[in-house]
DNA sequence: ATGAAAGCGCTAACAC
DNA sequence: GTGTTAGCGCTTTCAT
């Protein structure tokens, strides 16, 4: 007799069937389960009672779809990067968490073409709010317009292109990069390799203009070509090493954890950390207390990016205000005992 | 003048303005738009141009509550694990991201009471499957079956509680613990200190499991309440420290990235590694082979975990199946040159 | 090959 | 304080 029993998607309650149970309408159980004024409060209770007891929870495609609204904010992130992204993540999360919103998330991989199709499905969505850090393919927010014309608020974070369209919430690059080198220098430190990332990066820019302007600044020569090395996603070790060996650096401006990781085991090997060199880099700061011996850094917290672009976004969203670029102040942590 | 101008949403074209622009049916423009073989191509043809001159995009909110479905994948995470986790998002979304489903996501910051929260969101979103890595909270999985009976697909990962109710993707833990102490005894390892997490995780308890039962497999003594130690979010590495100079250590064996990250420093530190000691991790790869010296590990593939889950979930709503336990290989990675 | 009409679950005017 | 009614944008019978 079994097999005559086939699975059927239990139909869920809706508020129809809980109207019919208690002979109220519809709407009055719209209204009692969403504290409305009107409905009295015994009403309220013997609704939400029966809400409670036969487990009705709402749809909200149904709700949203109707209130034309979706309470999603998009998430766009440009990779899985191990260091930045996990904090960035927990700073939206802790902030749109108790907010209503659900966060629905999306990943780029670099690519502007996906970068593209994201921001149609982000409209297809109806999102209410997009957080976006971008792919390192991408030159303008041309292809952002839409969002905005949609009225959808847009954050750019991180990962940005300053523009008159977009609010944008980073750290000062340029700043960092530049406090940096001054820090080494102020230890007396003359000779120093930047090592940077892909070049093509607004970021990557900033932090290379501050290199260079901070050494313009304490009167030292400014970096020549042979002081500045991008790492590529297929750089060898063993290049960044010839470079390491190539001068007598007496400092290294590390812009990122990665590039960190990348090459520090190289800096251990050739034995110039601590012996010979000092290194100052820019970091979400959990790698650097990690490593022995551990690494003087500026402070470039993707908790704090990604609390701040979720913030400004609902406040942005409950009071419309213009376009505003959002510094987050950066903080020197000093740990090696050598520079 | 211009204060007259206020802000109206723009309304987006529908297909009904598409219908009326093209002198046809709405159900026409539908069909034509979803490539129904009832319409003629030429039609086809007309209906897609308007569409794109007229940047239509579909409302998922409308369609798939029409449809009662919703392309939404919920995926529930338990913290920020910046090893583990953006290899799994990153496995994730590689399967994913071509399937036509949307990733919603959710942290349950490890705790139980937020985990019943979101599975009221994954029903009141109705998400057609969830993948879920358990709250440390969490001691069964009564609270998920809502889930199943509303006919919604779940896949546990990762930290799992296995039962016969959900289908689980993990490593073998168990066996990755033994095959870690068996490859130190091999290598004449004798007295070994094994690191491990909160004990209240299923996944602790295996690789404890597997770290006795190895011993004993060996024939050597098992091992003491001296040699297993446990690292909560609040231990000092001044204890882990004195514990691994309690006795003579030759081997460590290190559950995971973060004890390994945690506790790396402290090898170093105390000059055992590589002097004295010889180690082995489970590893999601990235740390091991950046440390230096490097680390073997057993590799715990964030990525593969991630990747496998969401194939067993695309393939379970394409051809439903009973529940299963998969169990992803792990491979030693053999890095230095002590042991 | 296309049109007409109904309805998914919910909320918000508008009645009373 | 509660009921009536309409409609969000879309798909899908059913009719032609």
């Amino acid at each position: 007799m079994d097999n005559y029993f086939i699975f059927v998607p239990m139909n869920r309650i809706n508020i129809k069937d809980l109207a019919k149970l208690l002979s109220l309408n519809p709407s009055t159980v719209s209204r009692a389960l969403s504290d409305h004024p009107d409905i009295k409060s015994e009403t309220k209770e013997r609704v939400k009672a029966a809400a409670a007891e036969f487990n009705y929870l709402p749809n909200l495609h149904a709700r949203y779809f109707r209130q034309k609204s979706s309470r999603l904010i998009a998430l766009v992130l440009p990779e899985f990067n191990m260091y930045f992204i996990p904090g960035l993540m927990d700073g939206v999360n802790t902030v749109l968490k108790d907010s209503g919103y659900s966060i629905i998330i999306f990943f780029s991989d670099n690519s502007l073409e996906r970068e593209k199709e994201i921001v149609n499905y982000c409209l297809s969505w109806v999102v209410e709010g997009v957080l976006i850090s971008l792919s390192e393919h991408t030159k303008n927010c041309d292809h952002l317009l839409p969002l905005k014309d949609a009225g959808i608020t847009v954050v750019l974070l991180d990962k940005v292109i300053h523009s008159q369209d977009f609010t944008t919430v980073t750290i000062d690059d340029k700043d960092a990069a530049r406090n940096a080198v001054q820090y080494l220098y102020e230890n007396k430190k003359t000779h120093i390799l930047g090592i940077f990332a892909n070049p093509s990066l607004e970021i990557t820019r900033l932090r290379v203009a501050g290199f260079t302007s901070a050494h313009l600044d304490a009167g030292l020569p400014p970096p020549g070509d042979e002081d500045i090395v991008y790492i590529y996603k297929d750089t060898k070790s063993e290049w960044l090493e010839a470079k390491l060996l190539a001068k007598n650096y007496d400092g290294v401006f590390v812009m990122s954890d990665e590039l960190l990781m990348y090459s520090y085991a190289s800096f251990r090997k050739l034995q110039l950390y601590p012996q010979k060199i000092s290194i100052v880099a820019i970091s979400d700061g959990i790698l650097p207390i990690q490593l022995y011996p551990q690494v003087s850094h500026f402070l470039h917290s993707g908790y704090e990016i990604g609390k701040k672009a979720a913030a400004v976004l609902l406040s942005t969203k409950k009071e419309p205000s213009g376009v505003f670029h959002h510094v987050i102040p950066i903080q020197l942590i000093r740990l090696d005992s050598v520079v």
